[in-house]
DNA sequence: GATTTGTTGTAATTTAATTACATAAGAACT
DNA sequence: AGTTCTTATGTAATTAAATTACAACAAATC
């Protein structure tokens, strides 16, 4: 928990003074950093040992320790902080919040990946016999893309986000098989269904989708992402966002453990589109 | 650019002793903010002044100053800075990387994006009679995306990712039509084609693509996000991710335009799937 | 209304950082 | 090779900042 939203959350136990001082430093806190204590002491209208005390109640050894936090708490902290659309926000406003939520979204998720599932992950996927993407809905998208970049890999690939056939595709699996389910909720019935029905033929299931839903506990492998959505929309967008920054890193990962040989491999298929498009440089649509 | 990167890109320029300074803090930055100028100077065994002469050195007003910055930049852990996947990377590496370049890559999309272009193609959108998202390969996958979101505004969406059915939507389309062509190159030749068809027939043709390239020339209106792209590794990550984010900042521009009364529509699709879906709060895949 | 507890400020003390100056080391020039 | 100038570094003094100890005051309780 970083020192500005602490602040925040226990403005009611400060005193008047306190709360003098903790109000000064949330209106400017880009000034506090560069303040003396008793620059700041004069700003708040308080002496300086009230702001020592106020450093201290918020555990920090003393002002320079604070301002220290403060600081950090800035570097990272503040475009995150209540960035939320509103109503009344223009065209600079909301854009500015998407692509920072976005971004605040990214950060979390990477602290609270698990790179040891994320290892098995590769492992599992590194040897398998067949790879099938399932999503519906907004993951289904994600299922498409995890569809093209493992499909240059020369791998069997398969993506359905049709429930029958990704049912079909499920029944038909067996040992050696990875089956990948998508889904933020972890809650979406079909896929739950999916997943059941691949682990009774053999197949190895790899869940990305929230720890401890019903999606995640018919998995052989859970990659969870438990990023902070923003309800107010009625749309799911940093989650998925983050989803597919997992499956860029599974799809390194697999590269990376294929070996160089098999990169050149792959240098081919990018070669192979040159075809189709106007000349210069590059890759990708 | 932060400290830490300042202090290795000016490692040259130092004198021996500011050399013996720098070390010490790049090998233990973390002690560093937590350390007193004496303790630093002892630990590179140089002075306390040395130490002082460093901090000014790079554009700090002194060693107080100095551990401010530095904090700032352990903060956010270099995240902006685009790293490289390397061969013998391991999975924590490439994990860490791959988020990180990711969230560069939208830093950068950010500040590059034209908020006027967006504001004019919400305008567009919001007129539209029919929308159209056509994207082959890799973008294919955004193009679904965007319809899943678009489609909750209970708005004419079409999505194809199959040249010859946008082909076909193409030659229908007519005035108060919008396609939408989603190409990370803009170099593809057929949706170049798509969009040139669609202009004849009156269609507006919005183009998420870069800047100044052949299906740039066809479109009406042109949304660019010349965002670095890691041309080591063959597949395009970075440059699809702000593709979505870009999507998702048009449906937010859509949705704020329409009002409030439009978005309790969007409640209710919200609510309609709660029946497909085991209970407990909330929505997404 | 007195006593106690908690809050705040003043002044003293301590600690840390900076400046000024001196010395030493190294480069350039004779 | 010696001299001089410049730059780099350290020592000691100074200044600034932060912390502590203590006193005064306010509010609450009995």
């Amino acid at each position: 928990m970083n020192v500005l939203e602490k602040i925040v959350g226990s403005v009611t136990s400060f005193s008047k003074s306190e709360r003098k001082v903790a109000d000064v430093i949330l209106a400017n806190p880009q000034i506090t950093i560069h303040s003396s204590i008793a620059a700041l002491a004069k700003m708040a209208d308080v002496s300086e040992p009230t702001v020592n005390r106020f450093c201290r109640r918020l555990d920090t050894k003393g002002f320079p320790d604070f301002k220290l936090h403060l600081a950090q708490s800035l570097a990272n902290g503040t475009p995150y902080v209540n960035r939320h659309v509103e109503e009344e926000d223009g065209p600079e406003a909301y854009t500015a919040k998407i692509f920072e939520s976005t971004m605040a979204a990214l950060d979390t998720a990477r602290q609270r990946v698990d790179i040891n599932t994320i290892n098995r992950a590769v492992d599992v996927l590194t040897q398998a016999k067949k790879i099938s993407f399932f999503g519906l809905g907004a993951s289904a998208s994600v299922a498409h893309d995890a569809q093209n970049k493992f499909f240059r890999f020369n791998v069997p690939v398969v993506c359905f986000d049709d429930i029958v056939m990704q049912r079909m595709s499920a029944i038909n699996s067996s040992d050696g098989d990875v089956v990948v389910c998508i889904s933020h909720t972890g809650r979406t019935k079909n896929l739950c269904d999916i997943a059941a029905i691949a682990r009774e033929n053999d197949a190895t299931v790899i869940g990305i989708t929230a720890y401890d839903s019903p999606l995640a506990r018919e998995c052989t492998l859970v990659l969870s992402l438990d990023v902070p959505e923003d309800t107010d929309m009625y749309m799911p967008m940093a989650s998925r966002v983050a989803q597919l920054v997992l499956i860029d890193i599974l799809a390194t990962g697999f590269t990376l453990r294929r070996g160089s040989k098999f990169r050149e491999n792959l240098k081919k298929v990018k070669d192979s589109l040159r075809g189709s498009r106007f000349e210069k440089k590059d890759f990708a649509n």
